[in-house]
DNA sequence: CCGTATTTGTCCGTATGTATG
DNA sequence: ACATACATACGGACAAATACG
């Protein structure tokens, strides 16, 4: 039995038509990462499937996917829990999260115009302005905001899909909560360190700003972490 | 009917208690990482769940899993297809690995000691030896446990995880093929400088020195991808 | 330690919609 | 337009493992 009639997958006629494993998968993505399922709370498989009304066996693929994504932890037998990071897995990642942060700083380095920096401008006085208003809300939204619009500006999608994925994953620590408050007007000033070397045009000290920022970051929650045990 | 009894999964009594999924998942992961199922082919649901001697049950959970996983590429109501990475995924998907890279290569410098370092070097002294005597398949080898060794060492998971992620995906990479066989002595005086450069005991330098060995990499398979086209 | 209820893991049959020739 | 093949999703069923009293 021949497998080989080599089907390739024709990349025309794109329409959405979602998958119920992927509509559901993003649902439970969005309850993991709003908090509405906590880390370490079982996720289910009849109450969900009862609850989205649909059968189980999209609902066991969509778990399955998460599981691969790192977002839930499958016990055999067991059952469906959301993943709890621990404050040292969260260090990890911050690691990893910085490594990749800094290879964005080099690539915006080597992309940028003037169109991009008068927008990353931009987000520095705006971002200054909610720090002098103690606009926690704004200055998070902003802050957001602003590191998305690097990570897209590296044109890179496999890495603004991993830093995103690291993202998510640091906000399965309950720990994390804490720091993402913190800084404020102390992280701007490095904010606009970043965008000096970005428009300095040296890719090493652009790297190694980006990767500063996000060790900081790290410090800052490693520092809270251990002040609690 | 409050979902609240929060179970925790208890860490203890860790058996193994494969689940048919993984099992499946495993196996077709290893199909497709060998080539046997290459880029672009189908993976047929009642024909590979007969071959397995399981239900599509399972089997589509394990696809889901590779799907998130990046290794597979899933068109509703098409199928399921083995993920083909083009040469400028590939270029992405180097600079993210030459990031992660440069991470281990600085953490090392914080972790090694001087049995790590003779381990190094006797790594270095017998990818000398194959290089001189053209064994080719000594080399990869070598060159493949002296890479682990390198991700190991540095004692984070999820910089070993997303590091054999990046690489898996680049065997995904038709001409990917070509590049691994390149290389040889030329690499292994990269492999020198890094070792040194970690025995220096200076971050920055060690993480530059394994940042720019996967960039070169990079370069190498960017010029026979050029040629070709 | 035992018995029962619950839940997961897996299989099967089937209906429906969609793609392909 | 038709027929075939296939993916998608549903529902029922049962064994096995687990949780609970």
């Amino acid at each position: 039995m021949a497998l080989s009639s080599a089907d390739r997958p024709s990349d025309q006629s794109s329409r959405p038509a979602r998958l119920l494993t992927g509509s559901v998968e993003d649902e439970l993505e969005h309850l993991i990462l709003t908090g509405a399922l906590r880390p370490g709370e079982r996720l289910h498989e009849i109450q969900l499937s009862t609850r989205f009304g649909i059968s189980r066996g999209p609902l066991r693929e969509a778990t399955r996917s998460l599981q691969a994504k790192g977002l839930v932890e499958v016990i055999p037998n067991r059952g469906v829990f959301v993943r709890s990071v621990t404050p040292g897995e969260a260090l990890e990642i911050y690691d990893v999260r910085a490594a990749i942060f800094g290879l964005a700083g080099r690539l915006l380095t080597d992309l940028v115009n003037d169109t991009m920096l008068s927008r990353m401008h931009a987000f520095l006085e705006d971002m200054d302005a909610a720090a002098a208003k103690n606009d926690f809300e704004g200055y998070y939204r902003l802050n957001l905001a602003f590191h998305d619009f690097l990570i897209l500006g590296t044109r890179n999608k496999t890495l603004a899909e991993e830093y995103n994925t690291l993202v998510n994953k640091l906000h399965l620590c309950r720990a994390q909560s804490l720091v993402t408050a913190g800084g404020l007007s102390v992280s701007n000033h490095e904010h606009r360190e970043m965008v000096d070397s970005v428009a300095s045009g040296n890719r090493e000290r652009a790297q190694a700003a980006f990767f500063r920022h996000v060790e900081r970051s790290k410090d800052r929650f490693r520092s809270t972490v251990t002040d609690l045990a």
